[in-house]
DNA sequence: AAGTAATCGAGACGGTACGTCCAGTCTTACA
DNA sequence: TGTAAGACTGGACGTACCGTCTCGATTACTT
């Protein structure tokens, strides 16, 4: 929002930066897990003391990297939800399929059921994810597309929780079928007669 | 395939349950990441040496003491499908909300994203989870409740994927009124005029 | 010897003598091993940086804590040597109990070891610290209270080297009695019949 | 004293000697402040961790290192005292010139002016190296060769104390031309007329 | 009195070593 | 033979200082 009163040291842009890509590029290859300060450090060419200068301990660093990954998908106003919904999963399924952010996922989930911070990085991050959804789906209620006495909030769920039940859990392909389906039941029903 | 030519050596016996009965406090305890071999060592009496000798390394036993503890809850077979789905999903939810299963789901999902074998374990334990509320689904379509043109096993998906996506990515509560929504919204349309 | 052509820029007289009373100051409570640029920097408000400037490493800091330190113990010359010098070692006896110059002596004898730096401030030390009594003993000999086929600097050494033996290697105590019979062991012989 | 009641296990003998000798090594090159425990292990090839098995920090390792290093001079038992302390004493010399033992000596000093355990050590070191000579001093006084009414004990200092001085304190040499007037002048009055 | 230059503090940076924890392998001695 | 006990190598952790290096912000001197 506001410029910061002074700007930073380029030095520690510049560390933190190197730091930080490094990070992300050993997330990408070895999964968090994998990532150690030690191999940020010795990719990154940032001396390891530094590190911990900006982060205090590897988790911060994990979170740092992870936090920089997340980008919402934008959702289309036409005057079709169904459509537009549609659009949205299918996008939403390739980036489950191939982002980074999908393959990080898991890990913030686990880390968020035993660090707080995690949960709210966790929270934070979803919810940002899911509003673009759920204004759709509110213009859609305003537009009459969709009935009032609705949970818009938990009918995004309903959209999209399928698609990340079946990438994380069951570990089934999100094709799209799967998509046309869950659009199909779950959203048909509702149109006005 | 064939029984053991001899039976298991009785100490071998009491050695591995003790180790797992550890691990599983620990488990429950401090979660997976606070799973450490000394620490089962220490706990449960058994050496070192003798739990490397059962489980060649931690991944192993973290797999068996999270494998000894899925268990599949039953559907009832009423001549009512949503009110037999809606009974299970309460259930679901609440098992979500307070079983050790529901606690360590989130480390089995992250381990199956780098690990095959966990891939695997965790791809057994959701369709063993998934299917007594499939084949409810499919005898529905028997019986006329449900259209036949409809992938169940999806359809499944759909009414469990929302409660897992609130339980563990959205962090939002999953209530009755949440159940109530989703088995109405996804199965009312279904229902034969 | 000459004068310094322009006086020195009063900030830097400033903050060395901060830095320096600092030093001494943890040197005696910690000892060297105890002395840190760090700790000085905190306990004096004088920058890290600073302190750089003015001593180019840690062992030039503590060389100049130290070396301001010693302070030539006087001799009497009455005409009575061995009175002399018994009253002379009675008060080395003293400062060797008591005073910080004698608790950093053995760290400036161990860094005289590897610092020939260090080896040039012990012996100047030393050879001032010497150089009252060796004084007092040149005046014996030609007073003819001592022979003159005698090395008054080795004398020297026999009659305070046994009190730095027992202070320092044997860990025994220094006291009158000791003096007194090195004193006498060591002089009485000398005297003329 | 009594024999262990179980021999140490092969493997720790052998870690703590290959580490014993590294360090000694070490430390006969670089001085003691270059000892570090990284050296060590990458030196003797024994592993870091185990260093810090068998001893539970530097200074102890440091401590044991120079320990093993002390050996006593013995001292001859002529009908001369004189002599036989003279030779003596041009050992003394030519170790203080040459020894290992010499050049840690310093270091030891040092540390014990900080550390109880190694002040115990030097005395013990002192004591045994001092009682050859303080035991042929006695046999003296028993043969009639010196007076009884004097302190063995510091006479012992008062003619190494000198050699000790020059060594370590005033950094002149120890020639032959010292011992001999240390001797002269400290034993040659004390001879019965 | 203003302008220039020296000195200062604050603190980032690459490093080295510390002492700790745990992993996974191994050896020894005991039932 | 299987187990308990525990030593071993090895990798990463997070901490403390080191000595070097920019940076503005004073503070002293110079014209």
């Amino acid at each position: 929002m506001s410029a910061p009163a002074r700007r930073e040291d380029p030095r520690i842009t510049r560390s933190k930066a190197c730091a930080l890509a490094a990070a992300i590029e050993i997330l990408r290859a070895d999964g968090a897990s994998g990532l150690t300060i030690e191999k940020v450090a010795l990719h990154s060419g940032v001396a390891r003391t530094t590190i911990y200068r900006h982060w205090p301990d590897r988790n911060e660093l994990l979170f740092d990297a992870i936090g920089s990954l997340g980008q919402a998908l934008a959702v289309a106003h036409t005057s079709d939800v169904q459509a537009d919904v549609r659009a949205h999963l299918r996008e939403l399924a390739a980036a489950l399929k191939r982002s980074t952010w999908a393959a990080l996922l898991p890990t913030v989930i686990d880390a968020s059921a035993h660090d707080a911070e995690f949960a709210a990085l966790a929270r934070s991050f979803s919810s940002a994810r899911r509003s673009p959804l759920r204004r759709r789906l509110d213009a859609a209620v305003v537009a009459g597309e969709l009935p009032t006495d609705i949970d818009t909030d938990l009918l995004a769920a309903q959209l999209v929780g399928p698609l990340f039940y079946r990438r994380f859990v069951s570990h089934q392909p999100v094709t799209g079928a799967v998509v046309d389906q869950v659009v199909r039941i779950t959203l048909d029903p509702l149109a006005p007669a």
